[in-house]
DNA sequence: TATAATTCAATTGAACTCAATCAAATAGAA
DNA sequence: TTCTATTTGATTGAGTTCAATTGAATTATA
């Protein structure tokens, strides 16, 4: 039995690669690296689809989506922030955001208005229904939470590997 | 510093719920589990677009999108299979599949034809063109490999992670 | 002050994603 | 056989997702 190509650093490994980490790999098949089972990338894209999948229940209730609901948890952090800031923290662009902003103002949560001092600058800030969103989203995370298969330490793992896979 | 959920098991957890994970939410603010750095389902799926976003180059170079790449990657393995079984390995249903698979047959990449036994299934297999695509897609793995920042211990236990969130 | 470069959000276009629905075919029961 | 339930893929509609482009506004520079 072969070890995986994941165990070997294949997809995934230092910003320096390894110095004999290419060897290893000429001394296997050379098609080992595509194979799905020795993928990270595809069970983080399926993980991530399955984990939102699970909120939907939950999200269809207060009638939002899964974009717009880490939007919210913005806000409710910040009160006010423009759509570039906001896309540093989602991780998304101007062309996901403004459907995605304009949808929450149409909901009443948000309010978009220009900067007076860059009228390019796009401000976002939350309104009172917003705020009171707050109260009927509070209950989500422990609900999901009970769907996932994982133990404290393990969602700690994880938590930490892909914080250090966005660089943080 | 109050420890932060994650380490306290608020979003994920076992199916069975801690004994005293309650409590210990209880304790603390009751927003904190709606705060984004507590998040785990967030980073999962910001990590999967992030590197997703890597492969764009390499896949633009041989013309394919992500989803065909991992749709490629099973036939690449399989020769063959439908479209059900297919939607089970790659976690897609078929209001996904099917376009892709209509466009990779378009590409000359696949052939679709139904089943004799059961004409409401629809078989895909690999063509001549697809198997030689193979050959291109050989290096794009060890590529997007030297842009992440793990180490390999921790893409393995990364790797395992997912799994379990997966249920495999 | 002009002019150029930069910044920022919006728009566009192509592709993905999935819930819901539909239609066709099959399997199973009465 | 006839009726019903199930299986299967296709379709539809709403919502992302992102690269590339556009246009407005600001800042930097000559």
């Amino acid at each position: 039995m072969v070890p995986s190509l994941i165990e070997r650093n294949a997809e995934i490994c230092y910003n320096e690669p390894q110095p004999n980490s290419m060897e290893v790999v000429m001394s296997h098949n050379k098609y080992d690296a595509l194979k799905l089972d020795n993928q990270l990338c595809f069970p983080l894209y399926a993980a991530s689809r399955e984990v939102i999948k699970r909120y939907r229940p939950y999200l269809d209730e207060i009638d939002i989506t899964y974009t717009q609901y880490i939007t919210m948890m913005v806000f409710w952090e910040k009160k006010e922030i423009n759509v570039k800031e906001l896309g540093k923290l989602l991780f998304l662009d101007s062309g996901t955001l403004t459907p995605v902003l304009k949808s929450l103002e149409a909901k009443g949560y948000v309010h978009r208005y220009r900067s007076k001092e860059d009228e390019r600058v796009l401000m976002v800030e939350i309104t009172d229904e917003g705020e009171a969103l707050k109260e009927k989203a509070a209950e989500i995370p422990a609900k999901v939470g009970g769907c996932v298969a994982l133990k404290p330490e393990e969602a700690k793992q994880l938590y930490t590997l892909l914080h250090k896979v966005l660089g943080r």
